[in-house]
DNA sequence: GGCGAATCATTGAAACTTCAAGTATGATGG
DNA sequence: CCATCATACTTGAAGTTTCAATGATTCGCC
């Protein structure tokens, strides 16, 4: 108990900007989102990982996973989505126990107009502050320890978090909008995919 | 609206993965602390903040500010540090609108029983896993970015956050337990406050 | 001295998340 | 076939945070 390792001075700063940064930056996000679009972030980032999901749609499960959410919180935060037309459940084809949640065409343009703001926000936060070789040491140190946080952290190996092209252009609204969807007119097949 | 300047590849691969790891760190944080002391981790930096202030007490807004929490999230969550008898509050004697928060004799015992577990998580996933350069680096990147975020953050500019020796020797248990106060016999002297 | 604005802090309701069951379906083995 | 266990998901209650409204007190100023 007395044998802690102690962190010096050093990593005692950096340790601290890391929280107060994390909490001011997550504030940050939260407050745009909200006072523009009336939504949470985590509510934010379901439509945005369903928008770039093959049909639109994955299963409770798949979902959860992608955004980091217990089962619980995203059966909860999938009723408020649903409550309001956004997303939609169905059955599984193969599964029955298994249940499908699909963006809407409602959803999928609350998505659309909060992008641009929500992308601004992090672009003047974030990337409009750093120097490119900032930002590569960032994505570096996140990198090597998101490895250790979570082993089969699909999060970044190399491929992007989502395959995003093994269907028709998936036309997604990314996380941060990388812009595809805004762009291509309609892929609204809506689901052969799922 | 549609001048939106979008993210590329590569920034919204730094930016996904900071979202995964500021998240998957703080649940593990949480999750470390509320598993081995049953304290969630907004409240225990409550704690080492007030363990770092000169007598042990700060102002309910001072407090506030340190931990970056809104005045009403501190209200409550003082309710009920003061509920477990870890804090009490007292009137300031200049200023009788303010409040003193000051940290009990048992809260500072909680507070120490907790510090090394919480260290040695911090340890575990972070600082053992970069190298000097990287958390160089990462310090650096935090820094720049924390400036725009909070222009008055008196985060860790020169001076540490807490001013941490204008009074007897503090002897407060830092965010990450620095150890001073885990050697430190007596500082008891409580104050006039409590 | 006293009015009005700003500051310090608290409260209750609503929103979100977590925690501990609980239901239903699928897979496994006798 | 049936018992058993694992998986997929939901629910309700409890805990924490946010939001809007409110009570005190102090400060600036005439």
């Amino acid at each position: 108990m007395t044998d802690t390792r102690w962190l010096d001075e050093e990593e005692q700063r950096t340790w601290r900007a890391f929280i107060a940064f994390s909490r001011l930056l997550s504030e940050a996000m939260e407050r745009q989102l909200s006072r523009d679009e009336g939504l949470p972030f985590s509510y934010y980032l379901i439509l945005a990982m369903l928008s770039e999901a093959p049909g639109r749609s994955l299963t409770m499960t798949e979902l959860a996973t992608d955004v980091r959410a217990s089962p619980s919180r995203l059966s909860h935060a999938v009723n408020k989505l649903q409550a309001n037309g956004w997303v939609v459940r169905s059955r599984h084809p193969d599964d029955r126990r298994a249940i499908i949640a699909s963006l809407t065409d409602d959803g999928m343009a609350v998505l659309e107009k909060a992008a641009p703001g929500h992308v601004g926000e992090v672009r003047r936060l974030v990337f409009d502050r750093l120097t490119p070789a900032q930002r590569e040491s960032f994505d570096d140190v996140l990198t090597t320890l998101l490895a250790g946080l979570d082993p089969d952290a699909p999060v970044c190996p190399d491929a992007p978090v989502c395959p995003n092209d093994p269907e028709p252009p998936a036309a997604g609204v990314e996380i941060c909008a990388a812009g595809a969807a805004l762009d291509a007119p309609d892929d609204d097949s809506g689901r052969d995919a799922a």
